[in-house]
DNA sequence: TATTTTATGCAAATATGTTGCATCTATAGA
DNA sequence: TCTATAGATGCAACATATTTGCATAAAATA
């Protein structure tokens, strides 16, 4: 994606455009993958720490990332889609949790299953699949660390 | 649920009777909700956090109770049905967190609805509601902090 | 450009979760 | 019931994740 969609992106969700924001955003849109602040401290080592959290945080709140539930206690976040703005979120597709290589990915053409429970307001739904993902089932020997 | 049917679950499952595992046990059971370590480590004061640790790692790797995905980043663990031993793990229930009282909920008569990924393998699935939980649309002043 | 608002970096604090080790105890076997 | 032993506990220490306070720097606005 070019930097002028990248900068659009920022304003529209009502973010100053710094370059900590911009790389991060970039990276996001770009990487195909959910990303823990692992990576994202490996990735962008000229950046503090607290400045990534803290760029997560208002990705988060502005609409333009979203976390995503796992059990393995680490948050991992992945772009939202061009619908989602502050007060506005909608992720109402599947994620995938590769055992093998680790990764998380949003699988936006499949909706989570709508599911009725009486006497409860749902808001939101996630679906988490985990397993062996198509890359990692193609290439059996390419397993990575998390 | 009484004392002896307590000792027996943690004997069925190969776990040594402690003070600390009777304990926690009878909480999971009777709480009615999924617990986080925070939870745990201020309802029993009187054990050591590593304890209580320790006691969650031997409880799930046992079966006796399953981790809960949360976007929070924070452990969660519910109570497993009787079908589950050391070996035998199936959660195909649906879990809802109520965005009112914080609280997560096995929600054991709802069945996580299939899906298929054409390339993919998947091993297991979680769906995770959020909303307004029952006991909140009821009362619906008697909201609580997480 | 001047003003205002917000983001950043650094230090420090807090929170979460694990490991090593000495001691204690539940359990099985004599 | 007594004893031996595998396993559980508590404590200290460690490792890592995430947040907060504050001074400074930079972005937006006029
Ligand atoms: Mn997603
Ligand atoms: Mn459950
Ligand atoms: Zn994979
Ligand atoms: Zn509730």
């Amino acid at each position: 994606m070019d930097e002028g969609n990248i900068i659009s992106i920022l304003k529209k969700h009502e973010l100053r455009v710094t370059d900590c924001r911009r790389d991060v955003l970039h990276y996001f849109i770009d990487s195909g993958h959910a990303l823990s602040t692992r990576e994202l401290e490996e990735t962008f080592g000229q950046y503090d720490r607290v400045t990534l959290y803290r760029t997560l945080n208002a990705f988060t709140e502005k609409g333009v990332i979203h976390s995503i539930p796992d059990s393995s206690g680490f948050a991992r976040y992945g772009a939202c889609h061009d619908t989602c703005g502050p007060g506005t979120h909608r992720h109402d597709h599947v994620h995938f949790k590769c055992e093998e290589c680790g990764k998380i990915e949003c699988i936006p053409s499949e909706q989570v299953p709508m599911v009725n429970l009486p006497g409860y307001t749902i808001s939101e739904s996630n679906l988490i699949l985990a397993g062996t993902c198509e890359a990692c089932n193609t290439l059996p020997q390419q397993s990575v660390s998390q």
